[in-house]
DNA sequence: CTAGGTGCAAACAGTTTGCATACCC
DNA sequence: GGGTATGCAAACTGTTTGCACCTAG
């Protein structure tokens, strides 16, 4: 295999300590768009709404809304599946979130980082670790083949669903399976 | 745009007129593999398990359980969800069918002929119509950086949702919407 | 004040499962 | 004959909706 052009990792380390006050600013930046938005809109902000977009941005992965109902939870004892199904729903109609289905049954929802190009992922089928990327010359090609075929893009899906390489990857069936 | 590599069209042309003798062994072949994978599996070959499987082979599009079950009651009227859901399944673990989430809320089921080298699609995301293609320059670019991220692909999932040049096409949302 | 938002419960859609009966090997 | 498959209905899961009450603008 020939050396590739350079890769564009969108996010690889899940877990990883933020500095703390960038982290702040970044999602102060998105709720004030997000109440731009609500205002364009003459839709309400409200508490709910609130913290449920702020949850969903500052965890930044791909949650179900089973997880993130758990999380705002926390702080909103009385919130219920309506809500954040309804505001996730919201998020996705203002290109806040993109749904995503990786084929285990639940929608998980995939923060849309401002103008964030669209990513793709790899799916560790046993640890489901998840890992995004982006690539120019897949983007190209895409294009090009559409092109072909007399479409215009709005949006793509692509995902390698990969046995990751961690010798411990838990799930792993073993050759006795 | 530069002029592209060949393109490889697995399927263009729904509706098509097909040869009919040319199709009916293409079907005795899958039907033959069917029977042959039931027997090494200890499973039993039914009348059910036939007409649902040859009813799916035959109809060779991305099909929801829903639309195959209604095809097949008319040669078996008292079928039922059930085992048209639990003969899917056993077609996706025999590697005779893929399942396939295009966002609208159904699994849909897509044939697998033999040894065909797993093909991608273009939705069009107003009149839903399906191109399944297959291009390699995509397909080795992929292999590349699943290796420099350090997966090994197992199945991939590409999926271009746009809009097709048709200038009948239905729902499309007019300027007016 | 009032349109829009929330919470709850009930409805829904797609899919799966338990069980008695029917059938293949 | 014995275990597997089927058909039916009921259960289940994820998601949506109707409605009375609440709240932001």
């Amino acid at each position: 295999m020939a050396t590739l052009p350079r890769l564009d990792i969108v996010a690889e380390q899940p877990n990883q300590t933020v500095d703390t006050s960038a982290e702040d600013d970044r999602i102060e930046s998105i709720m004030k768009a997000f109440h731009k938005r609500l205002q364009e809109e003459g839709l309400k902000s409200t508490k709910q709404r609130d913290v449920i977009v702020e949850t969903f941005f500052r965890l930044d992965k791909h949650i179900t809304a089973d997880e993130l109902l758990e999380h705002v939870r926390e702080d909103l004892p009385r919130i219920g599946y309506a809500t954040v199904y309804r505001t996730l729903k919201l998020l996705v109609d203002q290109n806040f979130a993109l749904p995503k289905d990786f084929g285990d049954g639940q929608t998980r929802y995939d923060p849309l980082h401002n103008q964030d190009p669209q990513h793709d992922h790899i799916i560790c089928v046993d640890c489901r670790e998840i890992v995004e990327f982006t690539d120019s010359v897949i983007d190209e090609r895409l294009e090009a083949l559409a092109d072909d075929h007399q479409y215009s893009i709005r949006r793509k899906e692509l995902e390698l669903y990969a046995e990751c390489m961690r010798t411990n990857c838990p799930n792993r069936p073993e050759s006795d399976e």
